[in-house]
DNA sequence: AGTCTATTTGTTCACGATCACAGAACAAGG
DNA sequence: CCTTGTTCTGTGATCGTGAACAAATAGACT
């Protein structure tokens, strides 16, 4: 490599065409009047040179960087991943680049960061993927500066959100194993903190209600198998308990797995059912009854949104509510005959 | 907003504190030669203005973005997800932004759209989740025009790469179970074209030949759940199989679902090891015994190869294959006495 | 004091694109 | 032939920063 090899700029195309660079500039972005030979004698000089415009001097000119920013938290989870990746191609297809930063923890100060990286970058908009109700207050006083958007957070904030409606979601979860004959429901909760802990907690609340079914305490997980792992232990020890709701696959998977060390048979005994339809809850033993979302759609949706903010175009909706879908499997049955 | 507010500039932080422009420019890439009392005033009035450096204009001028391209495939998988979220830790800490073109295809074509796009935003470098044969040979064509690192792959290219070293993984597997006391191992192998099919194929058929032991067919799967799953009942209409390693633990998991619906104790009748542990893997039903490898690790190591290249520091190794770990469950046991 | 050097600051230009405007070419109409 | 309008093309300024160079200031030493 020729260290001292610049690549082409728009001058030397202009010079190879023998025309100015203006028009080359003209051909570049589609502009009208330019004579049709005069375009092609253009274009052959810019493949000939293998020219490609610098972003950098256009941004410098134009005030836009062609960028979007997305701050995504957890990301190497099957949620969080699939939402960056809905986002990316949405992004790609409206023409924008993709800069992401992540974040290790949620307080305020880390989410601050990170938008400042991507404000520092330029970037013309921010995707938000953190589910946790402090990240989402701390984003609230940046929707000033540069367009924000939330992806699968709840919809408490004052900036527009796409996520999956987790009330309904968890309701039609309580509710499906409340008519299998099941007197109650229990329920591994997310930790403190995050909307989908609160929203599908509610659900659950509010299904049982409805039925007039009692209200079992809650247990808290992490999100993790592990967690859920302790979760069934706990469980496993009150003979009372015959149906479970986890708020996340992950747990009830480790809760299937505790269950099944102490000897209760599912869903003979014990009928379980998960939330998100991770790709492996259908290999589960036994495969897992869920609420599936569908979280690239959201990725995508939510940067459809702010597109639509950057573009200024119509304020179609600022807090869109995506309806899950309950997956129906083997984990779940009628409640044992006593 | 006030649409005709614009952001202060560095001539503005100038005349607030009363310096020429270029010595605000000192301050802020930390030039000596600068008088304490002075520098204070410059911090100052950026504080005062909430001054932010333009990223296009210094790109411009300096001819580097600060930019660092992923080109990454199957982001939505546990792997691939974990790599990014190193590469962009790292990437991070050396002060880099990250940009992500995410694939759909592995096709040549595909691969060279993306880079192209990269390209064109004007990264300094590349670094490839790409784990396929022929997404390898594309990128080998790009390496003289940027700096390319591939992550995760094999080790068959001219580029740079950093990879889990998957070949002795599959060979410690192999021979965990023969040292159990099965006489062979069959292998349910990743799908063909994927450089981790073949360099655990042959880690697996190294060891068989190693002791002795006869080499059974090799059944192919996709990677997912199901595809092992499908292995998994063919395999279990065979009474001859006792061990089978997986070349995933997403196969490993469906497979264990077709060996319980088919009534094959595990590990009584036969044993079973997957790849990768995933973080589910230790609460399967059972516990699987697995191959770790450290994606994120993996992520981190290749963008500082990256970085390396870029900076053009010594070029420590090109070529890093990174052990990985066995850690035993009890999906395996002792082969079946007859 | 005068000279010499080291430190500190300012001036001018360049990066590579777009934008606003001016000028050339061409056709149509009087 | 001249005017008028439309289409096509070129010139110069501009975006906000860093680099090269020049100038001013201060301190040290003869």
């Amino acid at each position: 490599m020729d260290p001292d090899a610049r690549p082409p700029v728009m001058a030397d195309v202009a010079r190879v065409a023998g025309v100015s660079h203006q028009t080359v500039s003209r051909v570049l972005n589609g502009a009208s009047h330019v004579r049709e030979e005069t375009r092609d004698r253009v274009l052959a000089a810019i493949r000939q040179l293998d020219y490609r415009p610098n972003s950098a001097a256009r941004a410098l000119v134009t005030r836009r960087s062609q960028t979007l920013g997305v701050v995504s938290f957890g990301s190497v989870l099957y949620g969080p991943a699939s939402m960056l990746d809905g986002i990316e191609q949405a992004a790609r297809s409206a023409g924008y680049f993709v800069s992401v930063a992540s974040l290790r923890s949620l307080d305020s100060r880390s989410v601050q960061e990170a938008v400042d990286r991507l404000r520092d970058q330029g970037v013309e908009g921010i995707a938000v993927i953190a589910p946790q109700t402090s990240a989402v207050s701390a984003i609230g006083k940046l929707s000033t500066v540069v367009p924000v958007v939330a992806v699968g957070s709840g919809s408490e904030s004052r900036v527009p959100v796409v996520a999956i409606d987790n009330e309904s979601g968890a309701l039609a979860a309580t509710r499906h194993l409340l008519d299998l004959g099941h007197t109650t429901v229990h329920h591994v909760a997310g930790p403190p903190g995050w909307l989908e802990t609160t929203a599908r907690q509610d659900g659950w609340r509010k299904a049982l209600k409805a039925a007039g079914a009692p209200v079992p305490p809650v247990r808290s997980g992490d999100w993790s198998a592990r967690s859920g792992y302790e979760a069934g232990l706990g469980l496993a020890a009150d003979p009372a308990v015959t149906a479970v709701f986890c708020a996340n696959d992950h747990m009830a998977l480790g809760l299937l797995r505790a269950l099944h060390e102490s000897g209760r048979a599912i869903p003979g005994d014990i009928s379980v059912v998960g939330f998100d339809d991770i790709s492996e809850a259908a290999y589960f033993s036994p495969p897992l009854t869920t609420v599936r979302q569908d979280f690239g759609e959201l990725g995508r949706r939510a940067l459809e949104l702010l597109v639509e903010e950057l573009t200024g175009a119509g304020h179609s909706r600022h807090h869109i509510l995506v309806p899950p879908e309950m997956v129906l499997r083997r984990s779940t049955g009628p409640a044992p005959s006593r």
